[in-house]
DNA sequence: CTCGTTATGAAGCACTCGCTCCAAAACAGC
DNA sequence: GCTGTTTTGGAGCGAGTGCTTCATAACGAG
């Protein structure tokens, strides 16, 4: 019925995403996300409806993506510490990794940049952090069923001990760059539970 | 020898900082600069040098004020649990306030903002965390002396994860609202030490 | 093919960005 | 008073901002 359009809408969410990850919301233009989508102003506007909605969706993919991915290393086979200390360890390394341009956390930037001031946002980083909260729980249920985790405390606590831990180990990483001391505050976190 | 300066170089850092602190460095244009601190644009560059040079200084006021005021709080009166988490509970309180705008750690939003891109920013924020640390460390010490906290275990490292369960908690308070749920995770932390 | 509809690229809108320039102003020393 | 030095307010620089407009292109339906 009309012309088709050119591009890929997931790979150009997914540039978008890599594109404010790297330089925040405000440090973002559009121009940037247009180098960087590869799409004209027209298309992106026309598409998404403008730079703050791409942000969202932008939000959306990290979700589908990089916290799915945090979910399943939870899940993959191991006693319940251990898929703990897996899924903190692959995301500090990660954090702390040049080549990736130790751009961090993306939902936890947009909370500390954008999540004060916009309702939306807000509400899809809560989405990323419950996401994680809710498995964190499960996981230490199961290793509070295995005996592995003393279960004489709530396991939604405990959870979210773990993610504040993990988060503000997140934080951290921003700054500091002693990968020991980082993992051996990991180790004692879980040495804990 | 020459014409003196019309207003206090103190008021216009803390202004600046309760601006970038507010919007962020992005998010902060040098007109909102002159607007926050009643300068004209020729004095602000001709004192400060420019909009970084000026958050630099801003981060350093931050560490004078904000992260000594944390210090202060942990060597008021009381046992090292009850110190450590006065000092929790009065910056929650503090992020969860939205009279105060919700703007969080002004260190750890440069650190999530900026600190990649700039190494003066990643210095001046790690500084406050360092501070931070070293000052959980002493009050972990003496907990340990008053047979309040295991001896077992390395100071160090105690003090390491009670500052990351802080700032991720600081973290979860951008987008969680739940008062009650970030305090049964500061004593649940307290708990274990 | 023609027609109707949507997508595209380029030019450019009004506005804001960080910053500079400069004449006027306000002092201290003489 | 005058001189020398610094600060101040305001106009305004070139570049970049988010976004719009519009003629043209590219398709599917008939």
């Amino acid at each position: 019925m009309a012309r088709p359009r050119q591009f890929d809408e997931d790979r150009v969410i997914t540039a978008a995403m890599d594109t404010f990850w790297r330089h925040g919301y405000e440090g973002t233009s559009t121009r940037d996300l247009c180098d960087s989508t590869g799409l004209g102003p027209s298309s992106l506007y026309n598409t998404f409806g403008g730079k703050r909605e791409l942000y969202l969706r932008a939000l959306g993919r990290y979700y589908e993506t990089v916290t799915a991915e945090q979910i399943a290393r939870l899940n993959e086979p191991g006693s319940a510490k251990e898929r703990l200390r897996a899924m903190m360890l692959h995301s500090l390394d990660s954090d702390l990794d040049d080549a990736e341009g130790r751009r961090g956390c993306f939902a936890m930037n947009a909370a500390a940049e954008v999540a004060a001031l916009d309702p939306d946002v807000k509400r899809a980083v809560r989405r990323c952090f419950d996401r994680v909260e809710d498995e964190l729980c499960a996981v230490v249920g199961a290793g509070q069923d295995a005996g592995e985790i003393a279960s004489g405390r709530d396991a939604r606590t405990l959870a979210r001990q773990v993610q504040s831990t993990y988060y503000g180990l997140r934080v951290l990483s921003r700054v500091q760059d002693d990968r020991k001391a980082l993992l051996a505050t990991v180790d004692s976190a879980l040495a804990d539970l």
